[in-house]
This record gives structure tokens, sequence and C-alpha cells, in this order.
DNA sequence: TGACTATATGTCATATCTGACATATAGTCT
DNA sequence: AGACTATATGTCAGATATGACATATAGTCA
């Protein structure tokens, strides 16, 4: 991981382990962060073709605005409880979620 | 569902909805616990099959026995997020995962 | 029998997550 | 310009999850 890519997890909030040089990442930890963008990315593609509203999705699932918006900004205060039940709510199958999270490993920018 | 498999969610903490009849619950809902009993069942398999006991495995998450135990047991306190970066630190692949989740529509008993 | 190991279960202080709110930014329309 | 809609971002009180601990249960071995 180089640490422009690192940065941009930083800004979100991620604590990102205690690595001595800076750059090692485990790569379990890698692939859950991956996991949940990943989940965030679908989420707001899922919510755009409903052509929804973050205000009315939020209403939908009983949470807020700020709520989705930090959800799909891959915010790390989100979990992935929330993320997962989100994309139920939005009507994703086990089958989608679980390509979802096989396919996770992509470009955080 | 029938009301035997809703009572031994109950007693392992879950809330279950506010369905008038009792019996009804949302797919969505019930697929959520689903998938976490699934990755609770995989967690416990892979666990016992590199030989190692809850209290080492939980020294090796830095977690602890009683709480690895909650995991195994389908407790509700445990999140989605715990299971899968307890999978993942068990050598779990995405993909591994992606069949756990895809195929987690099983009987809960 | 007692010692030991593994697992289960309840509780609790603290850490983390959540919805709600305020406010900012940006785009569109009149 | 101002009004409106959508989204982003920071904060925080209350809710939920967590590791740790105590303790129970059950199996094995000598």
């Amino acid at each position: 991981m180089n640490s422009t890519k690192r940065n941009k997890l930083e800004a979100k909030g991620w604590k990102l382990g205690d690595a001595q040089d800076f750059l090692a990442l485990s790569d379990e930890e890698m692939a859950f962060i991956e996991m949940k963008l990943a989940l965030s990315r679908e989420l707001k593609a899922r919510r755009l073709h409903k052509h929804l509203s973050q205000a009315g999705f939020a209403r939908r699932i009983n949470s807020s605005q700020s709520r989705v918006a930090k959800m799909e900004a891959g915010d790390a205060s989100v979990s992935m409880d929330l993320l997962i039940r989100s994309l139920l709510a939005l009507g994703a199958s086990r089958k989608e979620l679980a390509r979802f999270i096989e396919q996770s490993k992509r470009r955080v920018a």
C-alpha cells in the first residue's frame, strides 16, 4: 500500500494498525477495510439506482441522512453490520452480498 | 419460521422485530441472522481444524475465551465485524467468506 | 478421588457505534 | 439574488459491543 492510499483511509478515520514501517498493513486488516469499502460503494450504487435520496433511504431504515452519507463515504465509524443490513434493506440478495465481498479487492481511491 | 426456532434464537438474545403475529419475520432480518450464524459455525469449524483452543485463539486475536465461546454459540451480542475479522485471522479468504454468506440459508438448530 | 483442560454463561466497565442535530457546500430553478 | 434539494462533515448523548473476570459444567487422566 502506498502512502497516498493510506492517507485517504486515515482521513476517513481509519486507525491502521501499528506497523513499524508505516506502510505495511496486515493482509487481514486490508481485506476487512476493502470489504467495507466495497459494500459502501454498492450501497450508494443501489440507492441511486432506486432513485432514493439519502434522506429518503435513511427514513426507510430508521437512520439519518448524515449516517447514510457516512456509510457511502466509507467512514470508519460505520460497522459491517450496518452496511449489510442496509444493503439487505435495499433488496440485495445473499448472492449479491457474497459477490461484493469476494470481489472487494479493488482500488481505494 | 416455527416457534421452536424462534425460541432458540431468543434464548441467544436475539430481539426479533415487532411482527404482530409473532411468527412472521422480515426476510432481511432472517437473512442477516442466518449469515451471522453461518459465520459462527464456520469459525468454530476452522478453529477446531487448526487444533486451537478457544483460549488460544482468543489470545491470537486479543480477545477472551468467553467472547470466542459467545461467537461460536451464535450469541446476539457478537457483531458481524468481529465474526469476519476473526475468520480472516483464521486465514479465511474473501472467496470463502463469500461462500459462507451465500450459502447461509440453513437450519438454525 | 483430585488435578487439569476445554467450553459455557453471566456480569460489568469501558470502548465503539448510532441516530440526531447543526451547519456547510454545491447544484438547480425562477 | 433567494429558495429549494441533495449531500457532506463535525459533534454528542445514548445505545450497543467488547474484553475481562468469575464461575459453572463436563471430559480426561493418574
